[in-house]
DNA sequence: TATGAATGAGTCTTCATTCAT
DNA sequence: AATGAATGAAGACTCATTCAT
């Protein structure tokens, strides 16, 4: 196994036990048994638990941006760009509960509130959905609410309904994936 | 002190602690310290900590239920009882942070997903908010949708954006409470 | 056993076992194994391990300036007085060859270092040395050099006959450290 | 890089490093980061990091008996080749305190001890200092002491007031040197 | 021969739980 | 019934040494 096929196998189990287990439930040493290595090994690739916590992160946030951006419909009206993004999200998290689980833990944890707060009073309007908002309020297309409130319209309930659905709480369809897409479209727009 | 009375300190030490520092970081011994009560004597009250954090939670949800039930507005239309409903939330949540931050620490760790399977896969239908979609639904004032879905799309909003308000990342005011209320009543009304 | 006894014996245990082994050759499960307690047992006492090693020297500081102070020649003339700290000096260290050993491993550590930085640096002429040796040096009878030289010139090679001595390099009897002192007397002496 | 050099410069940055930060604050990857070979590489010409530490220490103690031999003024009087050897002890030690706090670090170990065991009780009276110090005796010019002793009396007082420079508890210059040398003259002379 | 990634035993420290008083 | 000292298993992290390349 290359360093790098070590490395990845590092953070896939780590993924895993954590997003089963949560933080406090996924001892180094078990992450270690799991990725089949020593746990020294973990501590060549991370410089501590937190590091490696913040490095998968990074990882999957990244591969979000990128499902994202691929098929993005950029000639499209507002509403469907829209659709876009929220309709990406419930796939990629329906396709990959594990990372939507870590995240999870990730955002409901001190790591991610303090990420969210560097990010949110940073003005780090660089996204994609950044951008998207700013257009559609511009164009008098969405309530006049901050951005942070449309997001909490928009991901709100998409994330209970897919850990919802993850737990076998409900069965999420494409029929009524597309009807809840339609919901929190209606809740923000005028 | 009555043995009632330690209970309730022990119960109230638990939640401020817990609400602040999450369950790791409240150490039995913090909880018994706070509550000026020996560690052996929170075991007399509770079994261990996780039947203290069960029962902490047993609490909140009863507390909150009073709290709906106070000046519900039977006589009035579907609309208003609905709003009450979400505005009791975020009223008591933006008045009792402590008791919003423990109930989300609880929502997002195993005791909050076993807690909900229970809930959700027993069919539990006995809550006030269940009577009010059932009526609702049949009245056709609300989207077709599994109650499940309608609760995600009322609360997830809510749970974030008061998260986003105690973490000071918005600033909550009457106004901005009001139209997202609105909003996700445009999200499930058809 | 009482909480002061198992603290005692934890003081007792660490001293051996470090001044045997040092400081990295001393763990502390080994000491509490020694002491006859579990490790938990020790951070009630002792907030971390450096802090127990520090509660030692401290301990053993104290118990040396006692042993000076008693029997102490008030009345004689200086020769004397200086003589009485050097033969209490040999006597407690033969005496209490682990205290010694313990000691010359703080000493001769980063603790040690930092403990005679402050101490030496806050010109903390408080001990009964620092008097005698102003004393001394205003009536004329000594050579006119810093404190700092004249305790190494008198201490210097005790510390080295003492531990000499524990090794079984040489065999101090009475005539042999009756000799020594009065030979670090000729080199401080005019 | 010769295998003569990487084996000299791994014992070079083993003094830098283990001078600074004692046995334990250097470990074998560090040393082998600054030495610029690979931590195999050490083990190569090593056979453990003990056996790296006693190799370094025998090539300080004959780096410092070539300092001693060099300009050893053989045909002056005892006295004055007393103190040559003290006077270079001294201006070797304060010119290389790298090499005196290596030392220093192993004297006060294990290593140091079973090393002064082996030395002495071998009767090993082949050096310098063993030859002067039998010479005086038998001239009647020194005080009737075991030569351990003696070294006690000499040796003490110098690494005590060495340390202290170099932790800059006081400022050793030329005249205080001098009047160091004298002193421990004193102590050991009739 | 040289490399440095991998190993895993060993360190300090924490904390839920028990039990003698 | 109440206490809180004692327990020891478990966790994060380090580092001397080995061995496949």
């Amino acid at each position: 196994m290359t360093q790098t096929e070590k490395r990845s196998e590092i953070l896939r189990s780590a993924l895993v036990l954590i997003s089963q287990k949560g933080f406090h439930g996924a001892p180094m040493s078990m992450i270690a048994d799991q990725a089949q290595v020593a746990m020294g090994t973990i501590y060549r690739c991370f410089e501590s638990k937190e590091s490696l916590i913040h490095e998968l992160h990074r990882e999957l946030e990244s591969r979000f941006q990128t499902a994202i951006m691929q098929d993005f419909p950029s000639g499209e009206p507002l509403r469907e760009r829209f659709l876009h993004v929220s309709r990406v999200f419930v796939r990629y998290s329906l396709a990959s509960p594990t990372d939507f689980c870590f995240l999870e833990q990730f955002y409901n944890s001190p790591f991610g509130v303090s990420y969210r707060r560097d990010r949110i009073l940073g003005n780090n309007d660089t996204g994609v959905l950044q951008k998207l908002l700013d257009e559609a309020r511009k164009d008098g297309m969405l309530k006049p609410l901050p951005h942070t409130v449309l997001c909490a319209l928009i991901f709100g309930p998409l994330f209970c309904l897919v850990r919802d659905h993850i737990f076998n709480f409900i069965e999420l369809d494409q029929k009524l994936v597309d009807a809840c897409l339609e919901a929190t479209w209606d809740a923000i727009r005028l």
